[in-house]
DNA sequence: GAGGAGTTGAGAACCGTTGTCAACTTCACG
DNA sequence: CGTGAAGTTGACAACGGTTCTCAACTCCTC
């Protein structure tokens, strides 16, 4: 209700579905962040701003983004699933283990392996997954 | 009680603890498989085989294994974990997502290529994860 | 055999995530 | 502007994989 425009900046495209107040509001939450977060910690800052919207919802719309690839989500170790903003293209994460600071990376050459193993061994309709986790120069 | 002995085969040194009645029939259920499964999975396979242990201590004891390197864990898309036996060396998998059949691969470019990208970026103590998923040649 | 350390299992607890469903919005259309 | 149908929301319950608890049990050493 107070803030509604200043979340979103510009009109994002939100997916193709409606611009409720709720969804600005998990799209403005998110670009506050520049690295992988919980649905939870991402529920904690609309809450913190003052805005106000269900966890539901909050786990709702990451998956709307996530499936417009809007964001990208990954599991941690232990399972949990987290969630950030991310350029369109192919890509994949350099993260600091300590500060979660993420770089994005993208290779050639990895892609084109991963094709040819693929290729090698028979298996059609190819994805993969690829992080790669480390301490970053500030947190050594 | 009924067939302890013949579950292990050879003396398999599980990972350092005591080669307790339980631990032999989880470490007998993974080598029946030769893909990914949940421990609840495996923990099916052993009481079908007619033994009877604990959920809880199937995961304990994939725990352990795992830290001792002798099985390989990852999460399926919905963050389930998954165990399987593997070699000792370091290697990524090509997953079947269809039937599960998984083969390991290694390739030194990835390798090198990981490396260089967190060095051009300053991160230490590296490590990766990769998992290349599709359809087998049995599954098309 | 006694004793202490290690291990187990039933069930409860935990916790991230998804389902439920009545109330509420949104939006195209008249 | 209505108005109605379709889409969206949120409180809360339910779910499912995983871990915890702790008394009973097993193993090993002396
Ligand atoms: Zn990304
Ligand atoms: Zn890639
Ligand atoms: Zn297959
Ligand atoms: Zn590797």
């Amino acid at each position: 209700m107070t803030s509604t425009d200043r979340h979103t900046g510009e009109d994002r495209p939100l997916a193709g579905v409606r611009p409720t107040r709720q969804r600005r509001a998990v799209a403005a939450a998110l670009d506050t962040f520049d690295d992988f977060r919980s649905a939870q910690e991402i529920h904690d800052r609309i809450t913190a701003h003052g805005d106000s919207v269900g966890l539901a919802t909050v786990y709702r719309t990451l998956g709307t983004l996530a499936d417009a690839g809007e964001v990208d989500m990954l599991r941690t170790e232990d399972g949990e699933a987290i969630w950030r903003r991310c350029s369109d293209a192919h890509h994949h994460h350099l993260v600091c283990r300590s500060c979660g600071a993420t770089i994005e990376v993208e290779g050639p050459t990895v892609e084109a392996w991963t094709r040819s193993i693929a290729e090698q061994h028979g298996f059609a309709d190819i994805s993969h997954t690829l992080e790669i986790f480390g301490t970053c120069t500030a947190c050594r």
